[in-house]
DNA sequence: AGCTCTTCCTGAAAGC
DNA sequence: TGCTTTCAGGAAGAGC
């Protein structure tokens, strides 16, 4: 599933392909996970694309104002997240068309950039560039550039799970689950932890490893885990790494203690019992029902 | 404030 | 073997 690394691959995969040429023509199959397919099909045509960014798990076509387009003197973006089973990259059109692509972007070469997804929990939407900065203040610090002391004020008095606080988009963006897990097993934090009573040493840990955790992903073009490839359709290497995501029952690479899973945040969590020691009162931890090997 | 549950969707895996 | 049910999860919203 496509977290911070997955989408990095994709990004530097489409920025070798995509700045400098001219989207033509838009053309869509379903469009339940667009926010507005007429405003796509109306106001991209005709604009050229200048870069591709990222934000957190969100990748942004920057889209150059045109007199060829409508609103001409308006600078637009291509704002696209991947959900779950989302794919984006450059076909040549006679490629096959894998099954659940439901948006074509054909560029002025005759060449398409293809969004593809299965489940569909994607989003697409045209954000304009006086909003750009409000769309992305929404969500919260990049954990690849905050410094000790921001990471440690984002946490500061969270009564909330550490998990939790990983997960959510408007504290730090773009960790999702593999990788909150992968960090807080490098850290030996259980997940289960409140962010308020980590302690100093704790907290440097974490941020650390979440910062060696996501560049060692990076590294590996992401972690191929439910179909994910990237913008070249190769996948990723760093599910090889994985040192508690999907290891339920498996040893520990530090201490040899089986990995057990629970339900935290409402979200699978896989972590070392040993290594990561749970809090004194951990009510509502839920043991995830026994599954037979 | 923070937790749990629900919804969206499909395909894989588990269950019977 | 084959059909049916469950599960996975990013994010948002409801209700407590």
């Amino acid at each position: 599933m496509p977290e911070l690394p997955e989408v990095e691959t994709i990004v530097r995969g489409l920025r070798g392909v995509l700045p400098g040429h001219t989207i033509a023509s838009v053309r869509f199959g379903k469009t339940d996970f667009i926010e507005d397919p007429a405003a796509l099909a109306e106001l991209l045509p005709g604009r050229r694309i200048e870069s591709v960014e990222r934000y957190g798990k969100f990748i942004c076509l920057r889209l150059a104002s045109s007199e060829a387009a409508k609103l001409p003197e308006r600078q637009v973006n291509l704002v696209v997240h991947l959900g779950m089973t989302g794919w984006l990259g450059v076909r040549r059109p006679d490629d096959p068309i894998a099954p659940h692509t439901h948006a074509f972007f054909e560029l002025e070469d005759g060449r398409e950039l293809r969004y593809t997804d299965i489940r569909r929990f994607g989003q697409m939407l045209v954000v304009g560039g006086d909003q750009l900065d409000a769309f992305a203040n929404r969500l919260g610090n990049e954990p690849l550039e905050i410094s000790g002391a921001e990471f440690n004020k984002r946490l500061a008095g969270r009564r909330a799970r550490i998990k939790a606080l990983l997960l959510d988009q408007s504290v730090f963006r773009g960790i999702g689950n593999i990788y909150a897990d992968e960090s807080l097993w490098q850290a030996r934090i259980h997940p289960a932890r409140l962010a308020a009573r980590l302690n100093a040493a704790e907290l440097g840990r974490l941020r650390k490893a979440i910062r060696r955790v996501l560049l060692h992903a990076i590294e590996d073009r992401g972690s191929s885990i439910s179909n994910f490839v990237d913008a070249e359709g190769q996948p990723g290497e760093y599910q090889q790494r994985h040192r508690a995501y999907g290891r339920e029952g498996k040893a520990c690479f530090r201490c040899g203690t089986k990995i057990r899973r629970a339900v935290v945040a409402g979200r699978s969590s896989y972590f070392c019992p040993r290594c990561q020691r749970a809090p004194h009162r951990a009510r509502a931890v839920r043991k995830a029902p026994a599954v037979r090997d």
